[in-house]
DNA sequence: GTCTATAGAAAGATAGAC
DNA sequence: GTCTATCTTTCTATAGAC
């Protein structure tokens, strides 16, 4: 027969999240069942729901904990681009982007697009902004929000060849100077 | 009784294809059925699969004919930038960008990010890589598609405030030095 | 050329057994 | 705490009538 879990309710519950967490961000919500999700945390279908309440809400809790600019406010001005553009392309990093990607591969789901519309905004953009002062700093705040979303669709989402082939080196020379532009006055 | 649709196929077959363009930019490929593209294009839902030959087909006609360069490439260096930022921004320009915005909602779907990848390489950066011409020539178009597609996503997808609230000319004046940076020799 | 009717598959959720 | 079994809904696709 086959055999049951261990009976440890939150172990199976963070076993499940991470799971979740990682086929959101290589699937989307849409692109992900939770047959899928019970599959890759060894765990029956059932206990998802259970533990979760359905999964929209699983979605919710896999992507709040975010990318945030914590590790990145700290730097010094003249650091910010190249920082920020390491940081991004670092595959070291990559877990850190699950709940980014996550929400970028559901934009099909409405929901999902008003949660990270929320999430950018309060969670990037204005803190970012915060830092930044001055004249337009929000708007200088989400073009790099901008570039940011579309380096992560372009290079880990789509895979374009002509972002993944080159080094990260290369990379980061081309993206920081864009970066580190929009922090100084004009 | 219900009437019926005159009888006109290729009149029935380019209003299912308009509907099904505006259906996917607004929700994407998992988020549409076949049932609200029929409705929209006020036809029983037997038709699109009649003519297109499944869901999948018909999006693919739907996103091919899809935002090119050539309104671009044919102006000046010097007014790349802004020229290419107002195409973006402009809200005139919508119906051009919907293709676009259907890929960008499409990201949970393997084969929509795969027709995505080749059509961005082929349609968009091998030739914008050609015009720009010299040292990291696909690198540097890469990342003005990746720029494009960040704020394809942030603004028309997500609807950030922070990018739809100020003026076209304030995001435009933003933008454009950096697409042009990109083009010019370091 | 267009419609009705339905087959067949897949997925979210939950009741109840163990 | 975990699992089996099932209900219910939704969707694509297609056969066949009009």
């Amino acid at each position: 027969m086959l055999e049951t879990r261990p009976r440890n309710a939150s172990a199976t519950r963070a076993t499940i999240l991470k799971a979740a967490r990682r086929a959101f961000a290589q699937h989307g919500y849409d692109g992900v069942n939770l047959r899928d999700i019970a599959a890759r945390a060894n765990c029956n279908v059932a206990l998802v729901s259970r533990y979760f309440g359905g999964k929209e809400k699983l979605f919710r809790e896999a992507v709040s904990e975010g990318f945030t600019l914590s590790d990145i406010s700290g730097t010094e001005r003249q650091d910010f681009g190249p920082n920020l553009a390491q940081y991004i392309l670092s595959k070291r990093q990559r877990g850190a982007l699950e709940p980014l990607q996550a929400l970028l591969r559901s934009t099909s789901n409405a929901s999902a697009s008003a949660l990270m519309q929320d999430i950018l905004e309060t969670q990037f953009v204005a803190p970012l902004a915060e830092w930044i002062g001055g004249e337009n700093a929000k708007l200088r705040a989400a073009t790099i929000a901008a570039i940011i979303i579309g380096m992560a669709t372009a290079r880990d989402i789509l895979e374009t060849p002509s972002l993944t082939s080159p080094t990260i080196a290369q990379v980061t020379d081309t993206l920081a100077p864009l970066l580190q532009s929009l922090i100084e006055p004009c």
